[in-house]
RNA sequence: GGGGGAGUUCCCGAGCGGCCAAAGGGGGCAGACUGUAAAUCUGUUGUCAGUGACUUCGAUGGUUCAAAUCCGUCCUCCCCCA
């Protein structure tokens, strides 16, 4: 349930309640799409980095090892050992991101899996169902992420389709209880409670506005817990991603949660809480973690690899007080990532979401405090 | 002492008369990465200069229009036999 506490302009700060606990928004959740953040991070070390929120995959987890038996060993939450709030993605993306191998019927999607090369079918209630079976707090419709540039029927068919297929979804959410006696006990809300997973819809329809606008219409008709802008970020610009949710936050509802999906970088990031979104998630922190791209506060991203970082004794930020911060040296992370060390990864990814988290925290101060326009300017000009 | 083999650009290693500034790795330098098939991918790596020029393939002398590639001598290393 979304509780919107401030509006600064189009900027909200509200909180989202889950059976796992409160969200404080704007939020970056932090991507774990196997059970597990790249770059050897547990469950621990994401209350480490501040990390409100884990998003996992359906596909992946689907394919390896079996939301089956994700279900039996507890459900996600235990499996992986966090006590925290997950939202899945749908699986939707993965399609999409695995071109030339699908095929998309009205019934679900047919395509090859990248572990094997076998075939398999994925319907909206097989996504759901498997989302339950991994006891998410927040499951994303599963929808058909288009890409930039389509021609236009191709889009509008799809944004069609994506609404049918959003129906089915919230169908299949309704339909009996999916959990299972073990995750029932891990459960900590009321008896009472049915603990059906929130429903968040995602709203298509690349870059034409007249579309994009239309179908956030009628999946806002819905009345679902949340609500997804997906399909950006994938090739078209800046500002045409600005362009497109300046068009379609109108048209959302207000007392529901927005999230962009994706993204970003954190100028995107600021840059989208300014125009109203209040969730977020992105692979870039820890991606570019692994290689070598750290945030600073005070001189943006640098590659930790560059020559010039090989006798530096200062710490990655010196702004910053991560655990990594606190203690190591850039010269000795680069030494680590020129080694090959896997601990260079860990250290860097553990900095970059450290770094990402605390944005969101300071987004959420700069908001209460009414000082988020400075902020903005700070990390744009970085 | 006798016989055989090898020395290539930062390293390993191809090339064995012109298409060679010289394949391919590694290493170095730099760049990309946006609901993660990503510890991945791309560019660059003799010097100078905007097409081109100049110096490189152990050393030196030769053969040839032309040599990293052929011949002589020398230096160094490896293997086998004594």
């Amino acid at each position: 349930m979304f509780k919107l506490l401030s509006k600064t302009e189009k900027a909200r700060r509200g909180e989202y309640s889950t059976r796992h606990g409160v969200i404080k928004t704007p939020v970056f959740m932090n991507v774990a799409t196997q059970a597990a953040i790249k770059g050897a991070l547990s469950a621990d070390d994401l209350k480490t980095v501040k990390c409100q929120v884990a998003l996992a995959n359906t596909y992946h987890l689907h394919i390896r090892p079996g939301d089956e038996l994700i279900s039996h060993q507890g459900g996600l939450h235990n499996f992986m050992q966090w006590d925290g709030p997950i939202l899945t993605d749908s699986g939707g993306f993965q399609i999409f991101s695995l071109a030339g191998l699908r095929k998309v019927t009205e019934e679900g999607v047919a395509f090859n899996s990248h572990v094997d090369g076998r075939k398999i079918f994925m319907s909206p209630e097989d996504s759901i169902r498997i989302q339950k079976n991994l006891g998410s707090d927040i499951i994303m419709a599963f929808d058909e992420c288009v890409e930039i540039p389509s021609p236009r029927d191709y889009v509008e068919e799809s944004c069609e389709r994506t609404y049918r297929w959003l129906v089915r979804c919230k169908e299949e959410v309704k339909q009996g209880d999916r959990y299972t006696a073990s995750q029932m006990k891990q459960c900590t809300c009321p008896p009472v409670s049915p603990c059906a997973p929130d429903l968040f819809g995602i709203n298509q329809g690349t870059t034409f506005f007249d579309l994009r606008i239309e179908h956030m219409k009628r999946i806002a008709e819905l009345d679902l817990s949340g609500y997804a802008i997906g399909g950006l970020a994938v090739g078209e610009t800046t500002q045409e991603m600005y362009d497109v949710i300046e068009a379609v936050e109108p048209h959302m509802p207000g007392n529901k949660p927005r999230y962009l999906m994706g993204v970003g970088t954190p100028q995107n990031i600021v840059e989208c809480v300014a125009r109203g979104v209040d969730f977020f998630d992105c692979v870039m922190p820890a991606r570019n973690g692994r290689h070598g791209k750290l945030y600073t506060w005070s001189e943006g991203s640098i590659n930790i690899n560059n020559e010039q970082y090989k006798q530096d004794s200062r710490p990655i930020d010196e702004q910053c007080d991560c655990p990594v911060c606190v203690k190591y040296s850039r010269a000795y992370i680069r030494h680590l990532f020129k080694a090959g060390e896997m601990l260079a990864m860990r250290l860097a990814a553990i900095h970059n979401l450290y770094f990402y988290n605390t944005l969101m925290e300071r987004i959420r101060d700069s908001l209460d405090n009414g000082t988020f326009g400075v902020l903005r300017r700070k990390i744009n000009d970085v």
